[in-house]
DNA sequence: GCGTGTCGTTGCACTGGCTGCAGTTAAACC
DNA sequence: GGTTTAACTGCAGCCAGTGCAACGACACGC
């Protein structure tokens, strides 16, 4: 990795700690693009280079997170059942490490702002689903609704599990398990001879913001 | 009903009118909030009276079909199964027969800061079936967690078959119908001897938009 | 090492969404 | 008929976000 690059990513760091720590202080309306740069030591410009947006800066690992999703759920050959393994991998994929992390979901609960950044990048997620979805059970009209149907379920359990999450610290592991358990079990998939072979997936291009 | 509000609410409908139109003939971005208050006859200034945000003036009925919904779900006495009747309500407040809702959604498809907009406004559904839930469930830490992921899943269904609609023409009742029986057949409910009387239902206030 | 190009960064000027405030007008009310 | 109320307006201003032109340091080929 260049030095060029590192600075890059340092800067990009730097924003996103000092505007996490600005939104939660002192709030999100409170704060100005302004501040967040000033507390990082670059130009107002220098922010909108980094991030499309003030809320954006708020989440600046998605990026990679949805293209470790996506990594992570098209590795491995056939699955006979797809719902199962997503299952696997959205929970594998619940990090509650990262005190990071953590400030970031109990602003959701309170920013309304952030709750809306949250909803859009569940999007990207929504996106990755619906592909691995069709890859599984084919392509015609019918499935791809059903594919988003059900990705919208599961994002929306995962997103009340981690605000849950961030409000009242339960783990969202014990949660997501259950209910997606009882939402997604065996009966849901579509009959196997409708299967078709799981292809490399191309990693899904985050839907561009437009503030 | 007054003369004054009369001409105040046919404000509201021509600035929604205008604006979904010119959303749907030249883009979102491309029509500026001035551009539709001009279109209506009134004042750039005016158009902010009646609406938060620019998305807002694609919604204009949201606030009342929260209301209904809210009416139509607390009305009747308890229920066995609170899931069934909140899918019965959920499939009756499909609304399929006016072409305004149907351009509403074609231009979801296309429109992110609009598909942001429908989040949002899903979220004040959300909230209104977890008051439900919780009136039906009991009230703890865990119950409301439940409520919440099972109001995602249930706003996640519904916003996916009404995109599909839009795109696709598909009804959203069978699409709905089949998903949530499938996600939310008998077993989910909680058993009943932990179940309290439904009280009469408060209207639940509308999120307010920061923009 | 040395030119050359790339890229992170910057300042500046500008658009457009949105707000606060201080009115004006006309309907509503007593 | 006089007062109150509420829809509406203009103006001045904030702030998010953009296009553009430039600058300087690092990277890279030679």
């Amino acid at each position: 990795m260049n030095q060029r690059e590192l600075q890059r990513l340092e800067t990009r760091r730097t924003l996103a700690e000092h505007a996490l720590r600005l939104f939660r202080d002192q709030g999100f309306d409170e704060t100005t693009v302004e501040e967040i740069a000033a507390a990082a030591g670059v130009s107002q410009r220098t922010f909108f280079f980094h991030f499309p947006t003030k809320a954006a800066a708020a989440f600046p690992d998605h990026e990679e997170r949805v293209f470790s999703f996506t990594a992570r759920l098209g590795l491995g050959s056939v699955q006979p059942n797809p719902l199962l393994h997503l299952r696997q991998i959205m929970l594998t994929g619940l990090d509650t490490t990262s005190p990071m992390r953590r400030t970031r979901y109990q602003l959701l609960a309170r920013v309304s702002a952030l709750r809306d950044e949250d909803a859009r990048t569940d999007r990207d997620y929504e996106q990755v689903i619906v592909v691995y979805l069709m890859q599984s059970w084919g392509d015609s009209v019918e499935v791809r609704l059903r594919a988003h149907a059900v990705a919208n379920a599961i994002m929306g359990v995962v997103r009340a599990s981690l605000i849950g999450w961030g409000e009242e610290g339960i783990d969202p592991q014990l949660v997501c398990a259950e209910m997606l358990q009882r939402m997604f079990g065996s009966p849901f998939d579509i009959p196997l001879q409708s299967m078709q072979p799981v292809q490399s997936m191309q990693p899904v291009q985050p839907t561009p913001r437009r503030p």
